[in-house]
RNA sequence: GGUCCGAUAGCUCAGUCGGUAGAGCAAAUGGCUUUUAACCAUUGGGUCGAAGGUUCGAGUCCUUCUCGGAUCACCA
């Protein structure tokens, strides 16, 4: 069938019609003549799911099929059509029989119909059914065509409903269930053919592996009968994609799941996906270019074409990444402005003593503050209002805060207050220190990032996997990337050095059991891996669950991931409160 | 785990001051040969999330519980 001329004769009509006020009818000469065009085509076969109930009107009748996506109209004439018999697939005689079948059909039904294309009198493209056969039966009811699935839970849990829903829905805020899908393979497709472009090779990497490594995350943990070890499904496959590097592929990539046995959240789904790649003789600079110039190019073939998109009524700009640093993001974006700003920014955080006081600070001003200003917010108040308790909240606490900061900043790390800092190691105190500018940078900095920004300059006792910078000691060579207040990607110059491998998995071994349950775990063939020589390299993790949802201006991770997890379905009846549900914890 | 909101027909939701349980859609039946959220008529459909309490009387008020959502905490 020659599709380009008739999509030339709707065009027509469609250009007709739009110089048609409301509710006026298209000019029947000109409908009549192109249908003339239209029959002209011969006879078109489809087939499709019911999209709504038949609209039937005694011996006739209009419904659309549904592909999933699009819908096409059919229309249904007793006297014209014939129907196949599923039997033989040969015409029942009977010229009654295609319109009792019809007449049998329910919303949801899968049949397919071959006829004539034509326009109606309020010019639709439409097919005048001739010969149609019942294809597949819907036991269950559709959902709601106004409403599709209102029901967050429901629609995650029957997501098959969800989808169907989405293509019968005649009215739809924002994307539908099915856009949000296709939009997460564009981005996918975007990036897998952009690391291809660049030489790329995409590879697999254990599942289920013996160590739980690469990150800092609570693992599931299986059994593997054979063997008689416990196996852990990976939560990174970070060392295995640098083991990799190590064997001479210098550009590797990964885009797959990845298991963290923690609490589920908005932004938290225990399985979710990650894109890593790595390349040999790079650093952290050229891989924060190459990372943005990627997200630019997928984020645009994502799209169809726009680098700024709408989240939750703020614009996000792909076109514009920020780099600054950790403390220089910390000084830019502490608000209460009157407080001394340079003891907040700055200097003051890498003296040991001095960060512990300014993180406890921050810690009671952001409770106080938090809890003043919701509760302002609850009430309805004006902004000036805020604005005023802001820096009311400010004088009446600064001072105390300041003061009880450091007793604060033990709350922080578990530590009790009679704690004697003198015994504290060299290490230890880095560690301290790296934790409390972590955790004021995320307190005051986090949330406020809308715009794409690269946080560089982390500190090197948090980032066990990152070189350590040239110029200082104490810096990783390492950046995340913040979108909307949400961690999208991390990346860094990746440690190649087998000896300062171990010793800061050491660390991260002593950090352990000093009951930093977070701390990694040690890896020895992958110290022997790097022993064998890694060359220089920079990598990086793109969340691509949290990137889709900034994309799709979705609000939970699980409304992007098709089947996200969920609590057990209760059966029928437990609900009656019957049967034997004694063991049920 | 804390706080707030919600649960009424298959679906989406009303239900006032505590006084006989409602609408639209869906379903079933009948009518209608260019409709499109088709229309018109008729019919069926409910342990008001669960349990207890107050009351002459509870969908409505109180307590506890279950489930869900939002948010905070936790968590790269």
């Amino acid at each position: 069938m020659a599709f380009a001329p008739i999509v030339e004769v709707v065009k027509e009509i469609k250009a007709h019609i739009e110089t048609l006020n409301e509710g006026e009818r298209p000019n029947p000469e000109l409908k009549e003549s192109l249908n003339l065009k239209l029959k002209a085509f011969g006879n078109v076969r489809v087939s499709g799911r019911l999209a709504v109930p038949p609209r039937v009107m005694g011996k006739a009748a209009f419904v659309h099929l549904s592909d999933g996506k699009n819908r096409l109209q059919i229309y249904v004439r007793k006297q014209d059509a014939h129907v196949i018999s599923n039997d033989n697939l040969q015409p029942i005689e009977d010229e009654n029989a295609a319109w009792d079948v019809f007449k049998l059909l329910d919303h949801g039904d899968f049949i397919g119909a071959e006829g004539f294309l034509f326009l109606t009198n309020t010019g639709e493209l439409s097919v005048h059914v001739e010969t149609l056969q019942f294809l597949s039966k819907s036991l269950l009811p559709m959902p709601d065509k106004l409403h599709g699935i209102a029901d967050p839970e429901l629609r995650r849990r029957f997501r098959y409903a969800d989808l169907i829903a989405s293509s019968l829905q005649v009215e739809h805020e924002g994307l539908t269930t099915r856009e949000v899908f296709e939009r997460r393979a564009k981005l996918i497709s975007g990036m897998r053919r952009f690391l291809d472009d660049a030489g790329y090779i995409e590879v697999e990497t254990p599942m289920l592996t013996p160590k739980a490594t690469g990150a800092a995350a609570t693992p599931f943990e299986t059994h593997h009968k054979a063997l008689a070890i416990p196996l852990y499904a990976r939560i990174a496959p970070e060392l295995y994609l640098k083991r990799l590097t190590v064997g001479g592929f210098e550009k590797v990539y990964e885009l797959n799941r990845n298991f963290r046995n923690e609490g589920l959240s908005h932004k938290h789904n225990p399985e979710f996906t990650m894109l890593e790649f790595y390349c040999a003789y790079m650093d952290v600079n050229g891989m924060m270019d190459f990372a943005e110039a990627m997200l630019k190019e997928s984020v645009n073939k994502a799209t169809g074409g726009s680098l700024a998109v709408n989240y939750d009524g703020k614009e996000i700009d792909f076109s514009k990444f920020e780099r600054i640093s950790m403390k220089e993001a910390i000084a830019k974006y502490w608000q209460f402005g009157s407080f001394e700003d340079e003891e907040i920014g700055g200097e003051s955080l890498d003296d040991f003593e001095k960060s512990l006081q300014v993180a406890g600070f921050v810690w009671r001003m952001w409770a106080i503050y938090s809890d003043g200003l919701n509760h302002l917010r609850a009430t309805n108040a004006s902004p000036e209002a805020i604005e005023v308790k802001k820096s009311e909240l400010n004088n009446q606490y600064k001072e105390n805060a300041w003061k009880n900061g450091k007793s604060n900043a033990f709350h922080l790390i578990n530590l009790p207050p009679d704690f004697n800092l003198n015994n504290l190691t060299t290490l230890q105190k880095e560690n301290i220190k790296a934790k409390m500018i972590t955790y004021v940078f995320e307190e005051i900095v986090e949330s406020q990032i809308i715009n794409p920004t690269f946080i560089i300059d982390y500190p090197k006792s948090i980032s066990p996997l990152s070189k350590a910078s040239p110029e200082n000691p104490n810096i990783a060579e390492r950046f995340e990337l913040f979108i909307n207040g949400m961690e999208v990607a991390n990346g860094f110059s990746e440690l190649n050095d087998p000896q300062e491998q171990f010793e800061r998995f050491v660390d991260q071994v002593k950090e352990r059991e000093g009951g930093d349950a977070e701390a990694m775990v040690l890896d020895e063939d992958y110290i022997r891996a790097l022993a064998y020589g890694m060359p220089p390299a920079a990598g990086i993790g793109i969340g691509i669950d949290r990137l889709v949802m900034l994309l799709t201006n979705k609000h939970s991770i699980r409304d992007v991931i098709l089947f996200p997890h969920m609590r057990p379905e209760k059966k029928e009846g437990e609900k009656a409160g019957e049967g034997e549900s004694e063991t049920e914890s």
